[in-house]
DNA sequence: TGGCCGCTTGCATACGCATGCATAAACGCA
DNA sequence: TGCGTTTATGCATGCGTATGCAAGCGGCCA
């Protein structure tokens, strides 16, 4: 069974992957590589106490004397020990796991929002469960997966669940969230921006700055968040008695806006205004006007984008947008959440975090409303 | 040993109740929202078999007659009964998570890495836990964590990892891959794209273009990638004949490299070819590039690219770049994980994949040398 | 000195699932 | 019909941690 010492070693040299395979077979055992992991049981044998010692050495607040949990503490170092999650999750019904479903990761918005969560989540010693969806595809056989991680919660954005989904997981005890949607699932917490508000500002905004020929560009068709936006916008336009208001839908995409700016800007009478609902979109709207319109903006045309993500602020954008702070929502979702988890009977909250229509360089201003605040130039009037 | 049988389930009931009690909360009782979830010998009890029976159901290949799977598989339906993934990784010592560390995510290039390992991971049941370091502090504190969670593998991308930290992955069974880094730490494997190689044929691009006087932009000054990319570059040119190399770094982000091209462009004899080490920043450097000083590309200066990300196709941008395909380079992470995995005792292993000097219109292109692959020009002399 | 109290510690068991082993059932063949 | 063989099922136990309960221990006061 086990060749002889010398053609092994031969073979060693010449044949690298063939003596790797072996070294996990039954001949070769020169390092143990898979050696299981120390349990608090080997610990507690280390530092002659019990498990049940070890354990609460672990646990904040448990009843451990200072002198034992030093003892204890030294033994885990010198055994490398780390305790193993999933049996504490199992043992205490918490995983300190999110779930986070999201589909728009090249949209910088969404990108700050995982960043920022991770963030906060880490802060309390909790991570985040990935499940990344495709945005034509329902992510619902894909998020049933939760039930079966015991997730502590379910961050969705960018998404959408059934309500079945939604009941299952109610049934089950698990908090969901929605971070930028405006659909009214039963059970299902909303955070949002001030979607409907923004819409208003920013029509008053570029009625204010004279425009009459504006249009917008919106995400998708089924969009909560983009439909309540142009509602907003395109009514009060139409009470300011500009009525003749172009709607086209990037789907939230890069190359989706700049198709839908190219036909804004190649009819008979171009708009001289676009307010795009996201600034990911903005930002291909800028670029198409530019280069292939040659437009100066914001003389020959105004662009104003929404969400006032990092890049709108950088100089090859200095885009004007209406802001909506990834930061605050995702610390208003951990805060929903946490209040959900402390208290399951609560009913699906659903909360606003304000914003700001932010002034800079891709859009005329209008002579007055302009006020600075924290260091931002933004039109209140 | 073993009291009478009768205390002992008493006992168990009083237990299970209480536990119930508290979750609810004391007070209200109504319709009991965190009723627990069911387990397998719930569904065992309601199809009248043995809750081995019903594990076995759930896992393929296991010795179950198709008549009572079915029954338990029915039960299970009614119950709405999901696997407990925590008890399961448990029992088995495999979690099917994969951690995933990450700090670049405003990146598209990082952001398709986690939208292609997410697609990959789920067709075969895996989840990804992530980890979003800050890059300018270390993950190690944070990735220490990955050994409390029991992943089945670690991968870094744009990220470091600590020789210890590697060690003890490794001690744990836990393999490591990172992903587009240079680093050679022992025990971690890497997936890189053609560095060196990219770095070569950019120059003999550049030269053969006829270019004069060459910029390179960086990435962070640790990067390893980038050092590579930079060396191969510059010592290419000196060998065409060509030493004067303005070399600036980006630190990989938009700002950065923005900064680091108006210096480019602002000296007495500004470069008329640039290369940047990623897409990310070339993006910026067009912008200044014709916003701030007002260059006609590739006339005035040539913009060479590194990753191809999806939005150096889009017209706006249509960057000349040399490819560095995500989902090929996930794919052969995983390959390796799974090598890994299988066979614990293998060493660390380092993979290049291919990419191609893809042409469009931000450099000018040499007389000779351009071909057409798989739809996209390509530059191959 | 005796008794009470608070702090530590260990014991036993539960968490939900997987799996080796033994047993029972079904089947095939002569 | 009888026996060997395969297949299906249940039992018992283990995975690593948390925690209620009881016992041990020391201190403090009367």
């Amino acid at each position: 069974m086990s060749p002889p010492l010398v053609p092994r070693l031969i073979r060693h040299e010449h044949v690298h992957i063939l003596t790797q395979r072996f070294s996990t077979g039954p001949t070769v055992n020169k390092k143990s590589p898979a050696r299981r992991a120390p349990t608090e049981s080997d610990v507690a044998k280390l530092a002659g106490v019990s498990q049940s010692a070890v354990s609460r050495s672990f646990t904040p607040g448990a009843s451990v004397a200072e002198s034992t949990r030093k003892k204890i503490l030294q033994a885990a170092q010198t055994l490398g020990y780390h305790p193993n999650l999933m049996a504490r999750s199992l043992a205490t019904r918490r995983s300190n796991i999110f779930a986070l479903a999201i589909s728009d990761l090249e949209n910088p918005f969404y990108a700050q929002v995982v960043k920022e969560l991770s963030e906060r989540l880490r802060e309390t010693g909790r991570h985040i469960l990935l499940f990344v969806s495709n945005p034509d595809r329902s992510a619902d056989p894909d998020l049933e997966r939760v039930l079966s991680y015991q997730v502590d919660a379910l961050i969705l954005t960018a998404t959408t669940a059934s309500i079945e989904l939604a009941l299952q997981c109610q049934k089950a005890g698990i908090p969901i969230v929605q971070i930028n949607r405006e659909s009214r699932v039963p059970g299902i917490s909303t955070i949002r921006g001030e979607n409907q508000k923004a819409g208003h500002r920013i029509a008053d905004f570029m009625a204010a700055a004279g425009h009459k020929r504006i249009g917008f560009i919106g995400g998708t068709r089924d969009s909560g968040t983009s439909r309540v936006r142009q509602e907003a916008f395109v009514s009060r336009l139409a009470e300011l008695g500009i009525s003749d208001v172009q709607v086209r839908y990037g789907d939230y995409t890069f190359e989706g806006a700049a198709v839908a700016t190219r036909e804004l800007l190649s009819q008979d009478r171009p708009v001289d205004a676009l307010f795009c609902a996201s600034d990911y979109m903005a930002f291909a709207a800028l670029d198409v006007a530019k280069r292939e319109f040659s437009k100066h903006i914001p003389d020959d045309l105004s662009i104003v984008g929404y969400d006032d993500v990092p890049e709108a602020a950088h100089a090859v954008y200095d885009l004007t947008t209406y802001s909506q702070p990834a930061a605050a929502m995702v610390e208003e979702a951990i805060k929903v959440i946490d209040l959900m988890i402390e208290n399951p009977g609560r009913r699906a909250q659903r909360r606003e975090v304000r914003g700001e229509l932010i002034v800079r360089g891709t859009a005329k201003v209008p002579t007055a409303g302009v006020v600075t605040k924290h260091g931002k130039k933004i039109w209140h009037p």
